[in-house]
DNA sequence: GCTTGCGCGTCCGAAAACGGCGAGAACCTT
DNA sequence: AAGGTTCTCGCCGTTTTCGGACGCGCAAGC
């Protein structure tokens, strides 16, 4: 009833495991990894695996780990209040290989006190990676949390820190 | 968002009225008269009307407004709690021309005592005439209310009496 | 005939609980 | 004294829970 028209493909043997995908009308509109995959399998209904459909995405994703890749380049929506789509806005705004605290996105969006908030929204985007949420860190630099788990949040960090290194 | 692909028409000059019908995904689900159209209106994004769509439909009312035919045979699906649909495919089980009360639905259906919350359930039923809801009435004989109005659901009642007479 | 109390599922609003936080205080350690 | 570590306590949007009110009833009692 809900989730009509949700594809979904799985992207198998990355550096983070295997990778769960859904998109709709075209557009990507769900990433996810680790124990998270089951909160994504919600989402759709039952229904038959099209890696076919997910080609432009997986091939960015395999370039973004192999580190050729630093900005992701296709059309993605995920649904959610409008304060948590201002959240997930301003992800996409903090570059390849930076990080920012929850207050500090907190701040920018104008709502100063709403760090706890935006860790929240955070903790709700649908799309990982695409939408960075794992470049927001706690304000005194610890990682806090990941919904993909803390293991691959530092594993991207690290990966992104990594690269950048090699200009 | 939420209503998507819903198809709506009218049947104008039918001895109850205007009705208005809704479908999705070649399904009927809805059909609406007196006051209780506008409650309708809200289920279906505002779009072209459709006539040709309801053909199946229309010329099914017709016949039943003539007198001519007692069971629709169509297909229909309206959306609901599992309480609701339960009630609601119980309906459908009163034969032409005959009345069961609230109390005997409740009874019929496990929870002798819901009575009071069938007669809710009786009032959100999307599809008034060919999901008969105008078949149950109190226990004391009174008919008590109906949502496209009592004076339509007199004349239903009168309607079918008088076609059985004619056997 | 009229009123009263009881029954049931649903809707709705309020209240509380819950996080991927953060600043400040209290207390140790060198 | 500066630098950590741990605790407590407020903050915010979301989700869940909870409680009351409501309605196409019914039976009992007056």
């Amino acid at each position: 009833m809900k989730g009509d028209a949700v594809q979904h493909s799985y992207l198998e043997n990355t550096p983070l495991g295997t990778l769960l995908l859904l998109s709709r009308d075209g557009r990507l509109c769900g990433l996810y990894m680790g124990k998270h995959v089951k909160e994504g399998t919600g989402k759709f209904a039952t229904g038959t695996r099209d890696d076919a459909a997910f080609a432009h995405v997986s091939k960015q994703l395999l370039a973004y780990f192999a580190g050729e890749l630093k900005t992701f380049d296709l059309d993605f929506f995920g649904q959610g209040t409008e304060f948590q789509q201002r959240v997930w806005a301003a992800l996409c705004e903090i570059p390849y290989g930076e990080t920012l605290s929850y207050g500090e996105l907190a701040r920018k969006l104008g709502n100063p006190k709403a760090s706890r908030a935006v860790g929240l929204a955070n903790g709700q985007n649908p799309i990982s990676i695409i939408v960075p949420c794992h470049r927001v860190i706690g304000a005194n630099g610890a990682l806090t949390g990941y919904g993909g788990g803390v293991e691959n949040k530092r594993w991207l960090l690290d990966h992104e820190a990594r690269q950048r290194q090699l200009l």
